[in-house]
DNA sequence: CAGCGCATCAGGGTTAACCCTAAATCTCGC
DNA sequence: GCGAGATTTAGGGTTAACCCTGATGCGCTG
């Protein structure tokens, strides 16, 4: 698949140096090569690659930059691939990606990547429209919906109190935080007890409870 | 400071790549670049290069290898300075670093090498024997000494109550488990609660000392 | 040896965290 | 409107999690 295009947008300047490299290298052109997204919109507009190669986390904030970016490349630019390259294993971002489209779009975990074939071929593969989701995303997620944490089915009020709990809050100041009546907290405590599968006596459930929280957050 | 020369220890081929361009770019002699640790003593001992570039990171096990072979480079080639790259903050290992020699030797996030000059006057610095230690590193170390947490201050028993209550037991599973008296289980949690300075009635103290617990494992 | 910290536990408190039942709103979809 | 679920709260329990005081024995150190 010779003449493939892409455009980078990486803020390390050793792994964008890197990516240009083993890309130009494989043969694959490199139109662009950005250190942020705030020009990537344009980029594309100007000269569309094939595939857009980019990072979850860039400047400025370093939070979910590279995913907002995708996402508007995909709605403006539903032609051009994206291959989003993620520092650590987030299947949120995975999955607000698939659920946006279905096609050309990839989540590869920057670590996995120690062949560059790899790389290449998930690019090759997402120019041509195929999806290339990481494995180890994949069986998070597939896992997940298995072992479902239960936390799922709590109500937003429960949400709350468990919030709080895992803040370290007593109940009383939770009834505080809330406007509420520390019977009401009882009853959202023991409710959430309940749906986290906590009845019998075994362990403290209050500690549990928040154990369970912190695995999701 | 034309000539310098040095190693480099990467897994991850883009960014084993990208070292390689960026610094035979800036004009220094990449006398290697491996994908793991297991053949970096000898390459070294065969031509020793001025310094030795690494991530702390690398296979098999992918913990600390790369902290392990810099200790290791220290004490055989003294004369070697060691630039530890890290993908995290994670100061326990730059102050194991720096416990185990004075100079020659570097700690830096790749997060932070957005520009390359810093890397480069980096390895320069170290090759002429100098320390390089990443701003956010220190400035952790130093906030850390001050605002240092106090559950270092538990004796053995009380970390094995706390680890027990940061698991989800109750005082009198604690007790079961550790062959004591109910008791004397609640004078440990009364005595963490304490030495946590979890004195005063604000919180769910005992959901605040696991959280303490977790924050440092 | 005298002192100190640690671990152990008793006895006797207080209270926050729990359970159960019951009931009043409110919203929402059918 | 009517049932379903969410949210709210009362009243009246039980218990686990706490506090305080005091005591014993053990090992280490000055």
């Amino acid at each position: 698949m010779p003449g493939t295009s892409v455009v980078i947008a990486e803020d390390s300047a050793i792994l964008r140096d890197g990516l240009v490299g083993l890309l130009q290298q494989a043969g694959i052109r490199v139109k662009a090569a950005l250190g942020d997204a705030t020009r990537l919109m344009e980029v594309v507009a100007g000269d569309p690659p094939d595939v857009v190669v980019l990072d979850v986390r860039m400047p400025p904030t370093h939070t979910t930059e590279g995913l907002e970016a995708a996402l508007a490349l995909r709605e403006h630019f539903p032609d051009v691939g994206v291959l989003v390259l993620s520092q650590y294993l987030e299947p949120r971002y995975a999955v607000q990606l698939l659920e946006s489209t279905s096609s050309g779009i990839g989540y590869l975990l920057k670590e996995r990547i120690s062949e560059s074939r790899e790389l290449i071929s998930s690019i090759e593969r997402i120019a041509e429209g195929a999806s290339v989701i990481d494995d180890h995303v994949v069986e998070r997620l597939l896992t997940r919906r298995r072992i479902q944490s239960p936390i799922e089915e709590l109500t937003d009020r429960e949400h709350d109190v468990l919030r709080l709990m895992a803040a370290g809050r007593t109940n009383a100041e939770i009834s505080e935080d809330l406007f509420v009546g520390i019977k009401t907290v009882e009853a959202h405590v023991r409710s959430i007890f309940m749906k986290l599968g906590l009845s019998e006596d075994q362990g403290n459930r209050r500690v549990l409870a928040v154990l369970e929280w912190l695995r999701e957050h």
